[in-house]
DNA sequence: TTCGGAACGGAACGCTTTGTTCCGTTTCAC
DNA sequence: GTGAAACGGAACAAAGCGTTCCGTTCCGAA
């Protein structure tokens, strides 16, 4: 418990202490791969057992959380960070660059509806709106941010961008770029014609936080 | 089989024709949202029973393969449609926009590795590939295209516009038709920085057309 | 060296889901 | 009136999965 990495233990209470992170890992990457994939899977990736897994997790809801809760911390702490920046657009776009990077969405989004969150998280999650909101503002104020552009529409980039996904890891980070470049450069450029359609509204994203969401993945 | 929705069937046997449209439809729908819905739920949507697909369908993979085979003609159909379009741009963005609107991409890629393809699909994927190129390079002949976009950012824009889906149908159209805005807004403007990383090339999707695709939904 | 227990691997269990089959029933054409 | 096409849905068997449990290994204190 108290902060076992740190202190130099040996042998085998030590490796206990490393697992913790590894299995954190492989549950994180099996599970970006495939919200439903199943525990052993995860084991599997890890290389461990699955006993390994239920002494540190109740179950796999309890793992999915802790997943979904972390990714959502990055949001805002890179969030919070892109408020730092001095410059709005490079905030902005930095912000958007990080969060894809990390493939944030992915562990949040399309994680939800998998377990039943928790207060803390729906807190977080409405912190993490009201910082989103904050970044896209400087910029909007900036003059660097296409008028017609709205906060939600984020939720349409990160979705476009975690969409791409290819067996090779750094191919797939090299594609969402790619993408984003595309999507942010619409963004910031104040030009051609009006985007199309009512803008999206919190609401559109809101259902994926409901308790039981049924056909989808 | 002889056209029988032609022909003045009365009674049974025109309700058995209907039904045909009416099991397509649901099936489409039902795996569109899900590829790997029950077969059941393809007969509750449909308002049948099961036996009546089984009766159609050899199987579940034959009903999968229907569908995807269905909706890669419909994107050579609005490919060569596309090339009989007099300007090369509006061809490129009309095309984009109805593959789009059709969702021929959840039709054909995301139903891909949950059946083994047929050779016949296999030859009018490449012709649709083919297709693309044509409708992409005219586009790019006319000076129309950024320089730096080549074919196979088609499937990074279709990817990302299918990526997008919320509850309702209609706004998930609508939502689409904006994110499909800003991509074809940024392929079409030669201005700003250029794309990153290395462009996508054919290989990078081929995979989903690999007899076994394990862990993806 | 001994020994208690922490950590572990993985088989086993029970439950759910799902593809497919089968049978009794309805309905139309002849 | 009768045979067959079409159908609805229960029944069945197989597979997948979360969770538990038991025997084993190995560290660390005595």
């Amino acid at each position: 418990m108290s902060s076992p990495a740190e202190t130099g233990l040996a042998g085998r209470r030590r490796q206990a202490a490393q697992n913790d992170q590894v299995i954190l890992d492989a549950a994180r990457e099996v599970f970006m791969a495939d919200p439903k994939a199943p525990v052993a899977a995860v084991a599997k990736r890890a290389g461990v057992g699955i006993s390994a897994l239920y002494r540190r997790y109740p179950g796999k809801e309890h793992m999915l959380r802790k997943l979904c809760h972390d990714g959502l911390r990055r949001y805002i702490a890179e969030a919070e960070a892109a408020l730092e920046q001095p410059d709005a657009w490079t905030a902005f776009a930095g912000f958007l660059d990080r969060v894809v990077e990390a493939d944030v969405h992915s562990l949040t989004v399309h994680l939800a509806g998998t377990f039943t969150p928790t207060p803390e998280m729906f807190e977080d999650s409405q912190r993490a709106a009201r910082l989103a909101r904050a970044v896209v503002d400087r910029a909007r104020e900036a003059g660097r941010l296409r008028p017609d552009a709205v906060v939600e529409d984020l939720g349409l980039v990160l979705e476009s961008c975690a969409a791409i996904r290819v067996p090779d890891v750094e191919r797939t980070r090299e594609l969402r770029r790619r993408v984003l470049a595309m999507m942010v450069e619409s963004l910031g450029h104040d030009g051609g014609v009006e985007l199309p359609g009512p803008p999206p509204h919190s609401g559109d994203f809101a259902w994926r936080w409901q308790p039981r969401g049924s056909a989808e993945d």
